[in-house]
DNA sequence: TCTTTGTTTAGACATAGTCTAAGCTAGGAT
DNA sequence: ATCCTAGCTTAGACTATGTCTAAACAAAGA
């Protein structure tokens, strides 16, 4: 039922009811949420759960690399489960909407060498900022 | 003197003694502090600084346009002085080290008109991760 | 069953940032 | 010069977000 599930388990991770509530929280919504939205969720289907869990159990999802941590305007981090599906982010500076983009090309590309630093680049991100059209109307 | 407070002071905005010791600490380093860092450094040159005045100071340089806030970790939020300058962040996953670095060509044109959902888009920035060379050393 | 290992829990703690109420300061009006 | 006003600064209380700890719990293997 749930991808993400899936993908958790190849890693050899113990699915838990409580694990598993929480990954179908975050898979099954189209928004990215807090942790403390992802907690109010699930909560609704297992209240006993603690929060120290969601956050435990969040932040090994993003070690292991199938969630990402998104972490834009400095209040609260939200998170993304696909962490395989290359995208960008565009954010209303109005109400604060995220909506997923796919841009044209790889950004890695379009940072020359001479300005790596010597780094190893690994990967790239954009965030798109402007105004949702509800925002425009109401400017 | 700094080229910040001269900016600053086209907004017709008052430049006491305490929003020029904060707008010189932000312009005299090549990192991106944080507000505790600044206040820190703030304090050296003026030890009853508080730590207030120096978020609302921030605060209110990024609503004038002056000063950007980054918000890549979500810890703490760090301030760029160069908001006229176009430029993005390259950071390394070991250590936290953050660079301004250039890239070729505008983001904004590698989105699509079919993937701006109806925004009107108006700024894009690229986050680059990899690892720096001494954190490449040492894994 | 017993043991071991890992998971979950409640609540204390830490950190980052905002708010409030009071006092202070600079500049204009008299 | 003195007073007034608007805006600035301050200390500290408060809020939000996230981490840590110690104890209870659960599951798998000997």
């Amino acid at each position: 039922m749930s991808d993400l599930v899936t993908r958790l388990r190849r890693h050899n991770w113990r699915i838990t009811p409580q694990r598993r509530v929480i990954a179908e929280t975050l898979e099954g919504s189209h928004v990215h949420f807090t942790a403390d939205e992802i907690l109010e969720r699930a909560c609704e289907r297992m209240p006993e759960l603690s929060r120290a869990t969601v956050y435990n159990t969040l932040n090994e999802m993003v070690a292991l690399g199938e969630v990402l941590e998104l972490a834009f305007d400095g209040r609260s981090k939200r998170y993304d489960p696909n962490a395989d599906h290359a995208h960008h982010h565009l954010i209303c500076e109005g109400c604060g909407l995220m909506k997923d983009v796919h841009a044209v090309g790889d950004p890695i590309e379009w940072l020359p060498g001479d300005e790596r630093h010597g780094f190893a680049v690994t990967r790239a991100a954009i965030t798109y900022r402007g105004r949702c059209p509800d925002c425009q109307d109401a400017a």
